[in-house]
This record gives C-alpha cells, structure tokens and sequence, in this order.
DNA sequence: TTGTAAGCGTTATCAC
DNA sequence: GTGATAACGCTTACAA
C-alpha cells in the first residue's frame, strides 16, 4: 500500500508538501510538484480512506437537510425516514447533520427558514428545488461560498446544484406504459387520472413528465392501446374523485387506469368500486403504507416506486464523499431504480 | 463524541485496560472491568468506525471467495463482477480477497482446491455450499478454528456458516405467479419449464422452491389460473427444447409459460416460435444478457431478478463489518430483493 | 516554498 | 492486572 509518507520519502520532501499537491493548495514549487505528482501516477497512490476519514473528525462537518413535511406529503415521509437513519450513521462518524421540516410554502416564513439555514454555515445543503426567488437568492449565496448542494426528488436546474438524486419521471412513465401493456395483453383502452395540488399539481414536472413518457411509449411500441379521452387526465381534488368516477362511466371499456400522482390514495378504491364487477388494471407510482395495502387486496395491480430510501440516504452520502474524500458523483443525475412492487413482493 | 481516552480518564485507568475490557480479552480485574462497563453504557460510548478501520490495516486480512465459474454458470458472471468490484474497494482498506474460480465439480479437484484455501489461512470465506464431504469437512475444521464463513446465492444448513446471503426462492415462486396472473388477468392455462443439469436440476433448492412457491401461490390467491399437466414441469437438457416445444403442443390453449432455471437462454425464442401466432406470456428469473434483449424484443413479458450484485459485494461487507467492527449480520438470513424486470426498466 | 509536529480513535506490544 | 507508547494514514496549524 503506497502512502503520502512513501511519496515522501520518495520524492525527496516532506508530507506536508505532498499533501498540499494533493489538496491543490497554493505555495509549491512547480517543479516539486511534477515530481511529486509523477510518484503518485507511478505508483498507484490512492489517499487512504480510513486516514481521511479519522482526520475528517476535526472538521466538525454539518449538513442542512430540507425536506416538506406534513400530511399532504405523505410520500416524504419513507425518504425522511432513511435520511434520519443516514444521519445517525454519519454521527458516528462526526458529522452532524440538521433537518428543516418544512410546513408550507408561504414565502416570508420560506425566507426566514433559508436565512435560519446560512446562518447555521453549514457544509453542505441538501433539499428540495423550490421555485421561488428567496430560494434562488439563498442558493446563489450559499454557491458563492463554496457550499455544495444536492436536490433530491425533483430536479432544478434554474439554479446551481452538485448533483440530482431522484427519479426520472419520463422513463417511470415509460415503465407505467409497459406495466398498462402486460396487463391488458396490450389491446383496450387506457385512461389517465392525476390529484392535482398547489405543490404538486399538472405543471410539475413530475406530472409532466411521467405523462410525456407514458404517451410516448404507448404510442411507439403500443398500437393495440389506446388513450381515454386522447390522453386528457381526470383531475381530482382533494376527496372529491368524482373526475375519476366520471371517467369510469364515460368508457365502460375502460381496461387500465393510470394513477400518476396521488394525493388521497382512496381514489384507488373508489376507482375502483366504480367499475364495478368488470375487471379494471390500476396502475400508481410509490408505495406507501396504503398503496401496499391495496397491492395486497388485488385494488392496485402494480406501482412504480422511486426508491425513497436511496432519495434519503444517498444525498448525504454524495456530501460526506465530496467534503472528506473529495469526490464528485459520477454523474450529475443519480437516477433512481424504477422498481416494480405486485402483490407478491411489496 | 465519547471515546476510549474519556471513559479510561473517568475510570482512572488506562487506554489499554478500556481495550482490553471492550474486547473481552483476560487480564482484567472483574471490579475495574464492572466499573468501566458502566461508564460505557452511561456514555453512550461505540466505537469509532474511522479509528477501527484505521487500526484493522495491521491486521491484513484476508478473505477467500470460491464460485463457480464457466459457460453453464453464466447467472454467476454479474455475482463475480461485483465482488470483483468490492474487492477493489477492500484492497483500498488493506483487506485482500483472494478468487478460487471453480470449473467443475470433480470431488478430488474440489478437495485439494479446499485444502489450498486452508492452507492460504483466510480470516473469513465466501462461498457456495457444496453438498459433499470434503467441503463439510472444510467447513468444519474452519469452524473450528473460528473462520466465519457467508454462503451466497444458495443456502445450507447443514453445516456451520454465519449468514447467507440470497434470494428466497420461495418468493421469489410467488412472485412468478403474481406475473403470470397480472400478464393473463387471472385466467388460463400456465406451464411451467425448466432447464436440467447436473448442477442446478430438478432437485436443487432453487427449482424446487421456487416451483412450491409458484404453484402454491397460484392455488391460493388465482382460482382462474390452472396448471399444465398438473403442475409436472417440462425438463429440457442442453439446447434440445422438445419437451417444451411438446408442451406448447399439447396445450394450445396455453395462456403463460413459468421457466424456472434457464441454462440455454434460447428456449425462450424456441417456446415463442412454438406459440406461433397466439399471445404466450413468458415468465422467466434472472437477467443476464440475452434476457435482456428479449426483453427489450417482447419475446420475455416480465423476469424476476435476485440482486447478483448484492450477492456479490454484501457477503464481503458482512465480512469486513464482522473482523473490522466485530458486529454480526442483523438476520442469518440476508435475503435479496425481488426485482420485477419489463421491457421499460431493463 | 517547505518542514515539523500534533492529533483524529483504535489496537497491539511492551514493560511493570 | 495494568499502564505507557507506538503505530495506522491523513490533515493542518505553525515554524522555518
């Protein structure tokens, strides 16, 4: 195992000048540093991770997590979950890690809170993109210092971030798409119902692109399916799923039912009570508590899920490799996994 | 952070004396030893993973992985790569992983190479349970000598071994016909094929359990699903797919076939060009490559995966946490996920 | 521009 | 039985 010291030695100089080559810091000499840097190629050196670790305590790391909270974002609540497991094993390691739950959306209590985060100095951010100017301003800021960020479950792009860990809705509607075809021998007719929300409603892109992707890949590889109402979503609001019921009644030969977004997940139900004794394919994203519940009844057919633990979990991991070992992700979208949960393995 | 230094300051006593009492090694006098327990536990005190993992590089350990390798055990090639993959991480934490690939099943050749290994004094062995002697004899004399051991990919009870870590074929049978009832809307005929071998035939865990999960799963929740032939598989050898092709004959009528193990992964194109023109769902396990693209080209409707890569990399880690932290596996059992692969998220 | 030395927490080897 | 001390590889503040 080849060691700064080895390098050294080897080259002739001191650790410390070794490690300013290493880090890119200011203060060798051009021609040290082509030798130095030579006996490190030559021999494979690799900083020891354990080394960098151990001495990465006294930096007293601290990473700002964001994340909405609340009964309307049920959904967050598996990532939450894997972050807070995330963080207990990054204490141990001593990084400390701050969560902001996030209530609502109102704009000066969003102003505080980004305000309560920069002053906290943290190393390292890791939250949702929110399309609203405090965010953009306090992101900016916090780039001007070097603070690294990383979104997760939704990308933005409007401003600047390390790296994205999330889905890619347009392939997840894809994979919907596919899941409509096996389960309707791919003939009939598919019709497509989304809760629609001031969060999260038809001009997100979730939404959006999950039903670019569903469409398309219909359209390309599906000739025997064909789209309710020309591919017109049912919105629904709240509990109030009559959209869905009308869309029952309108096509009697409704085959499947894609469910893009949920908010109240009894839409499932009462889809499903509205097409009475004919057999009707649900198809949803995620997999909460109910969802499986539903997988489980034979209501829902199959789900699409996203990977919430890896949303939780791997934007801390991202952070705590960049700000001790110093490495980049290697891509700035770490997709998620498009897993697909029947009965049987949910 | 509480460290060893400040629960041997509290107690009075020194670093070495803190260790010795952590690591249950004598020479501690039975009163100094309660005292520095509690301390312990009144702290909160765990040891740190960086200190840990710094100090185990003395140790240079190593781990022996044996796996079959060859043309028939082409499901083994992504296990492989992974733990190749891990293994190169490992090395960058000074563990060293030596590969025995077996080529084949000769009890003499498996006797000296189990002798090799032992010789080579692993501090811990990933492996395959084989069913005769000289390995239950290996296993025992490294037992003995308080070498751990991981089985992956198939488990076996019938000797010493700290976990396994795999698929549970029983589900993952469950899961086979879930597909099968999803891709048939719950009516029709199913049949069930499978590959024979000397190695992974028609009594190996893997096809017997996943076939008692299929079928029971398929009497148990889809009354509308019956099975060809009662259930009795069509064993096809080699790449002389007539038992299946005499199947599809038989039974015009049939709505989905199970195929259990593959070995020649063409008999998928075989049943698909037996079926002619009529609709056959295909239900296949795994996803090497050319599942892949017959996925992607329609010819497979749905594989059920087992996480090679974890099978790969995991038994490894288990390892590592256990002579590195000294903690064991949360279960014996570390069974992998059961990943529905369609076309759209290959 | 470069070297020195202390320290991160754990483990192991001595010496007492 | 117990304590002191030297590693393990890396970082960093300070000295030269």
């Amino acid at each position: 195992m080849v060691t700064i010291k080895e390098i050294a030695r080897r080259a002739g100089v001191s650790r410390g000048t070794v490690d300013r080559v290493l880090n890119g810091r200011p203060g060798v000499k051009p021609e040290t540093e082509a030798r130095v840097r030579a006996l490190m190629d030559e021999l494979g050196y690799h900083p020891d991770q354990a080394g960098q670790m151990l001495a990465a305590r006294k930096k007293k790391l601290r990473i700002a997590f964001l994340i909405l909270h609340g009964p309307e974002f049920v959904f967050f609540l598996d990532i939450l979950h894997a972050a807070r497991d995330k963080a207990a094993d990054l204490r141990e390691l001593g990084v400390t890690v701050d969560f902001y739950l996030i209530r609502h959306l109102d704009q000066t209590y969003l102003e505080r809170l980004f305000l309560e985060v920069e002053e906290s100095r943290p190393d390292g951010i890791v939250t949702l993109p929110f399309r609203v100017k405090p965010f953009v301003d306090f992101m900016e800021r916090m780039h001007g210092r070097g603070v690294p960020t990383v979104f997760f479950n939704v990308d933005g792009d409007f401003v600047p971030r390390m790296c994205y860990v999330g889905c890619d809705y347009v392939r997840s509607g894809r994979v919907a798409a596919g899941l409509a075809a096996l389960c309707t021998g791919g003939y009939g007719k598919v019709g497509v119902a989304s809760f629609d929300s001031p969060f999260d409603g038809f001009d997100s892109p979730s939404f959006t692109h999950r039903m670019g992707g569903f469409t398309q890949e219909l359209r390309a590889s599906y000739p025997g399916l064909t789209l309710a109402d020309g591919g017109a979503p049912a919105f629904f609001r709240g509990s109030d799923f009559s959209a869905v019921e009308d869309l029952l009644r309108r096509h009697p030969d409704l085959a499947a039912l894609y469910l893009v977004n949920l908010g109240d997940f009894s839409v499932c139900r009462a889809a499903r009570e509205a097409a009475g004794d004919r057999p009707l394919v649900i198809i949803t994203n995620d997999l909460i508590p109910a969802q499986r519940e539903m997988l489980r009844e034979g209501i829902i057919s199959a789900t699409v899920s996203q990977q919430p633990d890896v949303q939780g979990s791997a934007p801390l991991q991202a952070l705590y490799d960049l700000l001790v070992f110093g490495t980049r992700p290697a891509s700035e979208h770490l997709y998620t996994d498009l897993l697909i949960y029947i009965s049987q393995n949910v």
